[in-house]
DNA sequence: AGTGGATATCTTGACGTCAAGATGAAATGC
DNA sequence: GCATTTCATCTTGACGTCAAGATATCCACT
């Protein structure tokens, strides 16, 4: 059985065990390297996307509406459930969106305080072709990892994340 | 066996196989999860070191000085390879932290080009106090994970981030 | 010594994000 | 009906981040 190498985490934890042997840095190696993994996927995601002329907040919207099916309308409110963010950073990413042709805002004529928001044919024509090399993408960033590894790993993030949400 | 539920990742799944049956979202799962995850112990670990007047940035230049051990000091070149923030984040991370009275700027005699940051007896002891309560919030954060969970989730994380660093 | 390249840090301008609050419209209760 | 509360979205101001480039210094070679 091959050494296991010491990473970048694993020398920060011997600094804290040096210093303060009294902490138990075990939970600290899991949270660091799932940030700093998260960090470098997150780069490597964006690094695509980019191609396509979109940012990784940009495509998350465009996704998120492609994958709602026909007619491809979802109200701001829709799109805040499904991602993670705060009312004023939806307005924002959407008034780029529509700054750059991907999508419109529509009134909503049974509610004048909604609009919904509906890709444009570039849009949805950009979102096909990015979703395809983001998955393509996705599936080279795991390559590394085993079959089982991935059905391992995904239970575990499953059952983590499910403290949260 | 209880069955298992459906989380928001999974609703994210079904509509991408209904949508786009041709695509294999199986690392789409894996890397959405992980995001989420990161995002939610993002925001918890922040909450806790808010209360030591902390942001995590703060935090992890703190930390990195406090672990390298006494006279804790080390240069703004020295802080960047461990924390995967560019040159510009660095120096104002400093700034913010000089300005707070955390740290200080000390000239380095040997090479006028470079400085040394040295921890403040303030920001010793902010750090000592910030570190204690980050540490036991880690601990609360992966409680729910068995033993072995956390170390098979370890031994995979190391595995998948070896591919990156 | 002098020149050119490497190195260490800082500056600038642009983005993406959030919390808190503003605005306008709908729903509810009297 | 009118007032009040709730709701959906947008606005504002502050942060943290990055890439690219500026500045100052050091080092190596002639």
């Amino acid at each position: 059985m091959a050494e296991e190498e010491q990473d970048h985490v694993d020398r920060i934890l011997a600094q804290w065990r040096r210093e303060r042997p009294d902490l138990d840095v075990e939970p600290m190696g899991i949270l660091g390297r799932l940030k700093r993994l998260g960090t470098h996927l997150g780069r490597e995601v964006e690094t695509v996307l980019a191609r396509h002329g979109l940012s990784t907040s940009s495509f998350d919207v465009l996704a998120t509406l492609r994958r709602s099916g026909v007619p491809y309308q979802l109200s701001p409110g829709d799109l805040l459930e499904m991602t993670m963010v705060s009312s004023g950073t939806m307005t924002n990413r959407i008034d780029q969106l529509e700054k750059a042709g991907f999508v419109e805002r529509l009134l909503n004529p049974e509610d004048r305080r909604s609009v919904l928001i509906v890709l444009t044919e570039k849009g949805l024509a950009t979102v096909e072709e990015a979703v395809g090399a983001h998955v393509a993408n996705q599936q080279r960033l795991t390559r590394n990892l085993t079959a089982e590894d991935k059905v391992e790993f995904d239970r575990l993030l499953k059952k983590f994340l499910s403290d949260f949400e």
